[in-house]
DNA sequence: TCATGGGTCTAGAATAATTCTTATCTGAGA
DNA sequence: TCTCAGATAAGAATTATTCTAGACCCATGA
């Protein structure tokens, strides 16, 4: 398990140290978007000694690499996320928290157009939702529902 | 024209002192999405002595009311829009400009749908594009292109 | 007129996120 | 083993934003 994060890191020409090794362990598995600080709490579990610092230099160098975007969604916090593939996000106006949603979720047209009718050439684009989690609708048994609720 | 902005904060409740008047005559009326700073700058042509303290009390005051919206579309800084129907925003990846897109320039379909199977009910959305101006296509006369060139 | 008080304003301190600086460490070769 | 480019840690610096304190402004009423 880490050897494949090695051998992918080794690929972009990223030498694997350790601290890029646990960086890499947490954030290129996590569907959370987490800001820095919470991937240094994060890989502080495996290699407690890692500096801020660090994560910031090796998050950006990932992104660079294109191991994971960088996304300034909301408030005054860059999020990292390790998927490449387009698509769109959706955040959760009570905890901030931002899902993903699957390109082929929703459909967007015209967006190049739109764009080109500015002058403007689109390298990328993206939906971003806002809304909070439905109230739960009544129970239909007296059990409670366990694990996370399925898409679709 | 001062007047009419000042009718305006008076129905909302908002008391029109000279530098509340100030920040709304610029920033209700812009088309740039501009930042704290930018606001402060503009406005100190009218009203020299004001802070940036006050400048952001009144901007997050104007959006409370419901006269702006604050937007954080990328980078560490947050802008205030005047344009309170829902549109989408293109950002130029060269300059960080944002440019409004109007809502029925594109179209996006099963926007609510898709949130809703993650078990969201959606407040509002938008979609972010960001790209690049095009190539400035072969001028027809021998004219130089005006205005500003865009870098690389 | 003068005191009171609510709301407003400014300057500067404080906070929070991120980046920079610099000295120190490491490890892959020569 | 020696060397040095690259990597790291700690803390200073920067940037955006918010908070704190006190000064100010003006309507009201004794
Ligand atoms: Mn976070
Ligand atoms: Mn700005
Ligand atoms: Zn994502
Ligand atoms: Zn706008």
């Amino acid at each position: 398990m880490n050897r494949e994060i090695v051998e992918r890191l080794r690929h972009l020409g990223i030498l694997p140290s350790a601290q890029r090794v646990a960086v890499a362990k947490f954030v290129l598995q996590t569907t959370r978007h987490p800001c820095a600080e919470e991937v240094l709490a994060a890989v502080r579990e495996e290699v407690p000694m890692i500096s801020l610092a660090t994560v910031y230099n090796t998050l950006h160098l990932f992104a660079e690499k294109g191991l994971l975007r960088e996304l300034a969604l909301s408030e005054g916090k860059v999020v990292f996320d390790p998927r490449m593939d387009p698509h769109h996000h959706l955040i959760d106006e009570d905890t901030g928290a931002i899902l993903d949603l699957d390109w082929s979720a929703l459909r967007v047209e015209h967006a190049a157009e739109a764009a080109r009718a500015q002058g403007f050439e689109v390298s990328e684009y993206q939906v971003v939702l806002r809304g909070r989690r439905a109230a739960r609708r009544p129970a239909r048994s007296t059990a409670a529902p366990k694990g996370k609720r399925r898409a679709r």
